[in-house]
RNA sequence: AGGGCCUUAGCUCAGUUGGUAGAGCGCCACCCUUACAAGGUGGAUGUCAUCGGUUCGACCCCGGUAGGCCCUACCA
């Protein structure tokens, strides 16, 4: 039986083989159909273009620790991998690969274009994943599945179709964020306002027929060449005058009105605004609302074009100089100020996003947003934490139409065609060959792609198979839980709960997850630029996926940000070469032992059992109890932290201690009884922990002498389903060790204050004050000389205390002294103070509680056993400051 | 501007129906005791941001103030 394991846990050595061999067994694939109940999880694909981040790490550590629990409770666990196209950032990487190589998308043209995407993605499209499977995610793989992949792209266009036809996806001319160097549209979600240090230039426009000139103050002084009024507030008596007047622009000559409209804030500059209506969207509604043109002074490019005289082909920001410069020659510039205000730049560039009038498609998002904000409302998909229920409708309420048109190339090309010969615009799932309105031949498809959400929006279902009618979809739709991040609670769970319920009827998940973003242990954003992102990977090659998973969850509590600190991985690291170590012990000491046969775990009789059994079984039971609540409520930090406590400082620091003069001793009887125990509860601890720490505690589980098939696919220890080994547990066993526990640490405690070597061995007298106590310290007369190394133990009052240290214990209705004589040992004034400390702090208690039991008010209102326990406790306390007093005294004598 | 969150030990944070404040790390002291020095034993440390209210009783509930963070929306 005998194992050799190296005394330092190495996770090098076990990680790639255990997954693997988790691999080769096939235990991550689910079943389509199955007796067992579901519980199904979509991890949220992951762009093909990244790399595995701490963001991932976490958020993929909740869904394995959620997948495998329900794996081993004996759910048909499915936990869905995949990754996104990311129309965007994967077309901005290979465009950059191929600038190196001399080449241009343009020139290429889109074919060869998208050839090179491809190639690009067959190459490193799986990086990630194997990073994923280092971190130990036991997805079924397969079931991956690419956005782009054939079956998702049919759903797509049945969506696209399906929202098309009921009106609620239409093409329209409107003002959208614009990236210059995208050449692209972009959503409202995909722009960062930032607060950027700017100037307010104030212009002075002549206005026509008169010797005035009208004021305004403007931010971009170059759109002045789309401007098409000036528009003042109807009450404002400087204006009255001015209103219906004109003014004629400057350089280009054009001639613009001066118009009224409440919009316009009097306190702001001049009170006069211009009004550019085709580059920024409060001005777009003021030209609609007053009929103004429309002039569009920008290329695709960000460049001025035809409408901007002399300054066409500059870009914005050169262009506003050269303008300022001739204004300022021109004495239009009456002032610029300093003026700081938020400008909105592309979240994927980094460039001003410029507002632009261009054709686009748009997703009509007021029908879809009414049952998805009611869903949320009555608690059929319910938020954890509840909190963001609010950050979710909020934005349900102020959704404008989405622009799902994006002027790329990598993505699902939009399923319209346009004819030649006619208007008609054919929209259709298969390729048409005619035109739907004239039948002509002539059609060519719309060259724009669709916004990589829209693909995200369906994934829930288009992963499953969807449209065709799948045994998937009926077993794991709607799946259990979504769990992600807070920043794309609108750019994605908003529109799986639009698009699932419109196209299959059914919200994609009951429960959404939340949890914080990982920041530095600064608090900062981890960020490329900050230079302080931390690799995953790297953590896992110095400390193992297990120690990071780990320090992960028991950071895990309330769906807050958490602070990533290497120290704290360390200790984690160290938690999982502890239990190593107590693996070792405990196997080196199996010689001679027999496992019981399957489905015989009850092999002894209570009488056989040792205190320190009972009080480790029932403690085992409270655990299990406790670890499936926590992970019930998702509070997985509690649910880690009580492993955690439970294998360190229970198991470890006092089990293996009471098992060793068992192990060590003669009586071959009682040994067995010991190995069970041990057999038996490393079981269950690597069990508990195998979510948590999925490699070490399958590596450990097969060594031990009772196991069953794997780790990952035997029961989550749960105490219902128990009963049978916990049964052997006691509580009354469990007080009982509590204690000799106190004793001993006590005993301890007065070693350590006094300087005494812990070698040392002295005498101790331990005075039972009840028949109980008497009992019970007979009972572990040996335990107690070997943990607290004394040389003699007498359970019997002494019958002089003169120079003795006496430590006073009340436990429940026990009451012990444990008495120690000094004389000889050392001096007795570090007893003396330690006394003193003692009893000052337990002083405060007793006038604490006094005060309260003195309170007429308090014996009134508070319930009766408030009362009796603060009643209690103020004799307790009384009685042991009594004692401590009393040996003051003696100790000064 | 509106909304949300946070403030507890030196650091990072728990604290779930209100009933003598907890953990991990760090720190101090003593120990290489045959599972583990990535270890053992013992120890120190808190006006629970601040002010007020409710209550017999508040870290917890309510309100004000200060400081920090985040989101949404922006006045050109």
């Amino acid at each position: 039986m005998s194992e050799n394991l190296s005394d330092r846990y190495n996770p090098n050595d076990v990680e790639d083989r255990i997954y693997k061999y988790w691999e080769d067994q096939n235990y991550f694939a689910a079943e389509d159909q199955s007796t067992k109940r579901p519980y199904s999880v979509i991890l949220p694909p992951p762009n093909v273009t990244g790399f595995l981040h701490m963001g991932h790490a976490l958020d993929h550590t909740i869904q394995d620790v959620l997948v495998r629990w329900k794996r081993m409770q004996g759910f048909n666990a499915m936990w869905l991998p995949g990754s996104d196209h990311a129309g965007i950032a994967t077309q901005a990487v290979v465009e950059k690969d191929l600038r190196k190589q001399g080449k241009d998308r343009l020139e290429m043209g889109r074919e060869a274009f998208l050839d090179e995407v491809w190639k690009w993605k067959q190459t490193y499209g799986d990086r990630i994943y194997s990073q994923m499977k280092r971190l130990g995610d036991s997805v079924d793989w397969k079931r991956e599945t690419f956005t782009l992949d054939a079956g998702v792209s049919k759903a797509v266009r049945k969506v696209f179709v399906h929202l098309y036809k009921k009106g609620w996806l239409y093409q329209g001319k409107k003002l959208v964020n614009w990236s210059p160097p995208l050449q692209s549209a972009i959503s409202d979600l995909e722009v960062v306002h930032k607060d950027t240090k700017g100037s307010l230039y104030h212009l002075a426009y002549p206005v026509d027929g008169t010797d005035k000139t009208l004021i305004i103050a403007t931010t971009r002084p170059e759109t002045y060449l789309g401007d098409s009024a000036v528009c003042v507030h109807p009450d404002d008596e400087r204006y009255q005058k001015l209103i219906g007047k004109t003014i004629t622009l400057p350089v280009i000559n054009r001639q613009i009105p001066i118009i009224a409209d409440e919009y316009v804030d009097r306190e702001f500059g001049t009170g006069a605004l211009k009004v550019t209506p085709a580059h920024d969207f409060n001005d777009y509604e003021l030209g609609k609302k007053h009929n103004l043109d429309f002039i569009n002074i920008l290329n695709v490019d960000g460049t001025l074009n035809e409408n901007c005289g002399p300054w066409q082909g500059l870009k914005t920001q050169e262009a506003r100089k050269k303008i300022v410069e001739e204004f300022e020659d021109k004495n239009i510039i009456v002032k610029i100020e300093p003026h700081q205000h938020a400008v909105g730049y592309c979240d994927r560039t980094g460039a001003i996003v410029e507002p632009f009038l261009s054709k686009q498609w748009f997703v009509k998002t007021k029908d879809l947003s009414t049952p998805a904000r009611h869903v949320v409302e009555n608690e059929t998909i319910q938020f954890v934490p509840e909190q963001w229920t609010k950050t979710y409708l909020h934005w349900m309420n102020i959704i404008e139409d989405w622009c799902v048109s994006r002027q790329l190339w990598w993505g699902h090309r939009i399923p319209a065609w346009y004819c030649d010969d006619c208007d008609q615009v054919t929209v259709s799932e298969d390729d048409p060959s005619q035109c739907e309105g004239c039948g002509g031949k002539n059609i060519h498809q719309d060259e724009d792609v669709l916004d990589t959400w829209f693909s995200s929006g369906l994934w829930p279902f288009s992963t499953m198979g969807w449209p065709q009618d799948t045994e998937a979809q009926k077993t794991f739709y709607p799946t259990s839980v979504l769990v992600t991040g807070h920043d794309i609670i609108f750019f994605w769970v908003a529109r799986m709960i639009m698009m699932g319920l419109e196209m299959k009827g059914d919200v994609p998940f009951r429960k959404v997850y939340i949890h914080g973003l990982i920041r530095d242990s600064q608090g900062r954003k981890m960020s490329k630029s900050l230079g302080n992102s931390i690799d995953p990977v790297e953590m896992i090659e110095e400390y193992g996926a297990d120690a990071l998973r780990f320090t992960l969850m028991s950071q895990m509590a309330t769906g807050k940000d958490l602070k990533f600190s290497v120290q704290r991985l360390e200790g984690y690291r160290n938690f999982m070469n502890k239990i190593w170590n107590a693996t070792r012990f405990s196997l080196s000491n199996m010689e001679g032992f027999k496992a019981p046969a399957e489905g015989t775990e009850a092999t002894v009789s209570l009488s056989q059992l040792t205190t320190a059994d009972q009080w480790l079984i029932y403690q085992t039971g409270l655990v299990e109890k406790e670890v499936n609540q926590y992970l019930e409520e998702m509070r997985f930090s509690d649910a880690a932290n009580r492993i955690y406590s439970f294998t360190w400082h229970e198991f470890c620091d006092w089990y293996l201690e009471f098992s060793k003069p068992v192990l060590y001793g003669e009586d071959l009887k009682q040994k067995q009884v010991t190995q069970l125990v041990l057999a038996q509860t490393l079981n269950r601890i690597v069990r508990l922990l195998h979510p948590f720490a999925p490699f070490i505690s399958e590596e450990i589980y097969q060594k031990l002498p009772i196991k069953g098939e794997a780790c990952i696919v035997d029961h989550y220890p749960e105490y219902d389903k128990d009963k049978t080994w916990l049964g052997l547990g006691s509580e009354e066993a469990s007080f009982e060790m509590e204690l000799v526990k106190e004793v001993i640490t006590a005993i301890r405690n007065i070693r350590g204050e006094n300087k005494i070597k812990p070698g040392e061995k002295f005498d101790v007298w331990l005075t039972p004050k009840d028949d109980k106590s008497q009992k019970i310290l007979g009972n572990n007369k040996s335990e107690i000389i070997r943990l607290a190394t004394l040389k003699e133990c007498s359970i019997s009052e002494r019958s002089s205390l003169k120079k003795c240290a006496v430590a006073p214990i009340r436990l429940g209705d026990s009451e012990v002294d444990v008495v120690i004589p000094l004389e000889g040992l050392v001096d007795l004034d570090k007893e003396v103070s330690r006394l003193k400390k003692l009893i000052e702090k337990q002083e405060k208690d007793i006038q604490k509680i006094n005060g309260k039991l003195n309170n007429e008010r308090f014996l009134a209102n508070a319930p009766e056993d408030v009362v009796e326990a603060d009643k209690q406790l103020l004799a307790s306390i009384t009685s042991k400051v009594d004692e401590m007093r009393q040996s003051l005294l003696r100790l000064s004598e």
